[in-house]
DNA sequence: AAGCGTATTTTTGTATGCAAACTGCTGCTC
DNA sequence: GAGCAGCAGTTTGCATACAAAAATACGCTT
């Protein structure tokens, strides 16, 4: 729920509330609830009870920071671990996010596209690094969903993909980290943009509220 | 407990038993035994209990490997963000541990060492970063203990450490993260060694009590 | 005697209940 | 009129109790 938006940043989290929407106890609720706080997308006071954590610019600067290096040495390992089959799985969803961007579907080219990265990550054939990366992406990827992109900016991520995949196929380490990063940091550009306009949008609902 | 190696991996263990030891009610503990798994020191099978996490030489290289990844990103980051005060701090845990190692107090040297690869991680200024080396460190932290190094392997390591102080002090980004990858995988070399031998240990205890 | 099915016991998963802590409100004091 | 103390209501934290699942032990069959 927080990961899809239905719960927003700095929403206070009643345990008992919760347990009835979901139909269970709060022995289950509150576990998860901890589970979730160690995962950083629940803030848990002691005493005071959970809320969803906020996404500052700050922090999602950081976590793109970490999740590049692991982009970046995911890159590497998969270029000496991947297999074919492997290889074939990640050009398959390249093929099918293309077909999502022609058709203009926006939300099925966003999770072809996140598919695409996590296969990666997991064709480095590191489950640490893999499990690690996806920890830091949970955080992120409420943002990511909501990043509106422009035309252009698609064009272009598509024509990065491109040469992400063909880096892949020739194995070309350093040249895929290099790709990766710059991919990265532009997908850091779009996201912080949709960051600013979704602080706005709260600050005005938040200042329309006092009318 | 994990940590300090009084649970060895692949204890199985009993919810009711650990209340009794700890002196708490089954609630608490099952809520740290969910944290704990997600942290991975733990692993969680459902219906049926919890066991203490093995660490398998793969595992641990897969740790390594991203752990240096992270160092890495960490000093470049160091170089750039890190304070003067931040900087002594570390100077004077280097000092430290060269007493440690002059008096030949293994323990102490180790908790240094430690707080001085911490320290390290937290001047990168990037608290994402800093948590999620910690995270990862705490899975080997228990092995990382019973290394117990030959004097030629700990006079070396202080070397090390020597210059990666200096490189630090020098902000040179590209040196200290050549520095920070070699001293890792040096340590993973000792570290893999104590493994073997533990991993032979218990085997002949195991074959002890088929005797 | 070995293997399988069933009954018992243990263990996990969830629900509920109670005590401590916090929130916010009323009323009193200055 | 402002501010603080005390109290009611709510919420969290922990302990316990019960139900479901697994492990074990036993007896039965072959």
């Amino acid at each position: 729920m927080i990961i899809r938006g239905e719960l927003a940043p700095g929403t206070k989290l009643n345990e008992r509330a919760l347990c009835e929407q979901l139909g269970i106890s709060r022995t289950p609720l509150r576990e998860a609830l901890k589970v979730l706080s160690t995962e950083g997308l629940v803030e848990l006071l002691p005493n005071r009870g959970a809320v969803v954590a906020t996404l500052t610019e700050g922090m999602v600067r950081e976590i793109f920071t970490v999740m590049g290096a692991l982009e970046a040495l995911a890159g590497e390992l998969a270029c000496r671990n991947m297999t074919g089959a492997q290889f074939n799985e990640i050009r398959a969803l390249h093929y099918q996010m293309l077909a999502h961007h022609a058709r203009g579907e926006l939300e099925p080219y966003f999770r072809c596209n996140q598919e695409i990265h996590l296969a990666i990550v997991e064709a480095s054939g590191n489950a640490t690094l893999a499990a690690t990366y996806r920890s830091l992406n949970a955080h992120v990827r409420r943002v990511r969903y909501m990043a509106n992109l422009s035309r252009a900016r698609w064009d272009q991520a598509l024509a990065e993909h491109e040469r992400i995949l063909e880096a892949l196929g020739r194995r070309d380490a350093a040249r895929l980290q290099d790709l990766l990063r710059n991919h990265l940091g532009a997908k850091l550009t779009v996201v912080l943009a949709a960051l600013g306009a979704l602080a706005d949008n709260t600050k005005e609902t938040a200042d329309a509220a006092y009318d």
